[in-house]
DNA sequence: TAGAGCCTGGACAACGTTGTCAAGAGCGGG
DNA sequence: CCCGCTCTTGACAACGTTGTCCAGGCTCTA
């Protein structure tokens, strides 16, 4: 006897409606179990008339095809994860968006969830997706540490990194030019004269902050400048912390003429103190932001596709399970310089 | 002989690594299945001896729970769905990672997708999340009739919409209050002397714009102004429409002092045109839109709260999840006029 | 020491679907 | 008229898990 031999079509949870099953449909049709299979997967060896006896059944039914029980079977799931910082930042909303166009395309659902930067939070996020059996997956890493997706990855689950690399395996990643935008930005005030330039941008832990850091560097030492460390500041991108180091540095004996930084929350807060700062200052963000044209001044930005980053990673992925199966890849997107005006003032006179 | 006899453990797709299942962390123990199902699910009875042998197991073969198989079992599949208009859209970000947040703190796993305003690719991935089994489905509605997913709400698929109520069937909504906000901000708009107000909206298919429009009406009504049909514009918020219907407004005989815009991309697109416009020309917007209060002048929005309705559609669906099984009800959560400057200016003097 | 009771572990069916295979019907050609 | 062919159809096992139930070993008490 087992649990439900007593009442047959009762769920345990009487609150749960009950569903039709191809059963019920074969039963109602008259016909075998595997013929209503056929019809409902548009399988060949059906006769127009068997066919419209089940299309009826299913209509009067209400039948709709169990996909749990479908993927069970078929070893495919059709559908993919993708595991991303924040949903709610207006930067990754296009990349979520144009990630979600080629699963369609590809006919795939998209399961997605935010690591909130928390490499735990990332780390069980990707492996509760990987228990649903997803067939791929699209990490932004919050952590620096992926070895715990190697047996995921072993067994099948094609993995593809956007953003950032992966820590620690040896995995394909879809990248933008951190560090070439980051260094044309630069270049770009110190084409406009500037000597004394401020870098505010993300926590040293965030590859792409250390990567735009680089570039900062890169294009000072093209210039022959030198680099100050009072100049540069990594952290959180909290406003608070952003505001008080960009006081900081338009202030003192060798204030900065412009500011380079780093990612969009922190251009933000970056425009708000300087439009509250007597001397104008120049400003280049990393990252595009809506309205910034709008400003005044008009923001100048070194702008990153975010879509086509999804958009890559996606197509990628979905190489990988067609069967790709070169070595991992590294794919870097270029980043653009969009000159607005910020960027294009003159260095301010001192006191 | 089926399918698998022949080559037990190779899978038909031999790309696809091979997984261990429980059967094998069994074999490796030496213990029966439904012990490894214990150890894995936490349930009591098995001894620390025996407890270690199979973590031990599962580590070497590294298994992972083949949740589908899972989900087959027990019915209940601890995923939602979210259907929504475009993931890309900043309004509804954070909505997403609202719905998000309170999934997780539920044990469940989010799948979302874009319907792209339109109502046949809704009804496609609202069917195929169904089909999936999610346990509860929340749509943003780009169709008006909802009565595709009447079976599904009969099975048991708690069903909520947010931000547009359903179209022809009786259902659980989360709404903003669309009439009281336009109209307080078109009055908001009347209290500073404003006396021409024109309305730009969305589509007079989206329930919010009409909405909205009846807000405008009511705000003019209860100042004792007419309303007049050449100010007002319902039609798609692409840049290239708005931008020419609020040039027109704002030339002839007789041009509006005032714009109200009936979301965040109008407003956006609005406030490119009255920058250029030579006489200072009032605006409020529906929607908050970042970095609004850099602009000058600031935009005054009537602001929802984007996050809280989707928390609320998320609580609300888990309530029903866990039983509540009360009449569908309407929810309609308040609007905030912020007030930022380009809502306060005079009425221009008119050529 | 025997009987009762508890604890641990395993055999088995079932969830709803799909792949395999075989059987029966219909038909044409030798 | 029968053989063999094609075409349609259905029976059955299997996907990997969990719930039920029973068996055997152990402890505890009388």
């Amino acid at each position: 006897m087992t649990d439900r031999a007593a009442t047959p079509r009762t769920p345990q949870q009487p609150r749960y409606g009950t569903r039709p099953t191809m059963k019920d449909v074969a039963a109602r049709a008259g016909v075998g179990l595997k013929t209503v299979s056929r019809v409902v997967n548009g399988e060949p060896g059906v006769t127009a008339d068997t066919e419209r006896r089940v299309r009826e059944a299913i209509g009067a039914l209400g039948f709709r095809r169990n996909d749990s029980a479908r993927i069970l079977r078929k070893g495919r799931t059709a559908s993919i994860g993708l595991v991303l910082e924040d949903l709610a930042d207006p930067f990754y909303a296009p990349l979520n968006r144009a990630v979600e166009e080629v699963a369609r395309d590809h006919g795939a659902l998209l399961f997605n969830g935010s690591s909130a930067e928390n490499a735990d939070r990332e780390r069980e996020l990707a492996l509760a997706l990987c228990a649903r059996r997803v067939d791929g997956l699209i990490v932004i890493p919050a952590g620096h540490d992926h070895r715990y997706l190697e047996p995921e990855i072993a067994a099948g689950v094609a993995t593809v990194f956007v953003d950032r690399p992966a820590g620690r395996i040896d995995a394909d990643a879809v990248l933008s030019d951190n560090f070439g935008g980051a260094r044309d930005g630069v270049a770009h005030l110190v084409a406009h004269g500037h000597r004394r330039i401020g870098f505010i941008g993300d926590r040293p832990t965030v590859h792409t902050a250390t990567e735009r850091l680089r570039g900062y560097h890169a294009a000072l030492d093209a210039a022959g400048l030198p680099a100050d460390d009072s100049r540069i500041s990594l952290g959180p991108t909290t406003p608070e912390r952003v505001a008080a180091e960009a006081q900081r540095m338009l202030t003192g004996p060798h204030p900065v003429t412009a500011l380079f930084t780093g990612n969009n929350r922190v251009t933000a807060t970056a425009v708000r103190v300087l439009a509250r700062h007597p001397r104008p200052v120049a400003l280049v963000g990393f990252d595009d932001l809506e309205l910034a044209d709008l400003l005044s001044p008009a923001v100048t930005v070194v702008a990153q596709d975010a879509a086509r980053l999804g958009r890559t990673a996606a197509e990628l992925l979905f190489r990988r399970l067609d069967g790709a199966g070169e070595q991992p890849r590294q794919v870097v997107l270029p980043t653009r310089l969009i000159a607005r005006g910020s960027g294009e003032l003159p260095p301010a006179d001192t006191p």
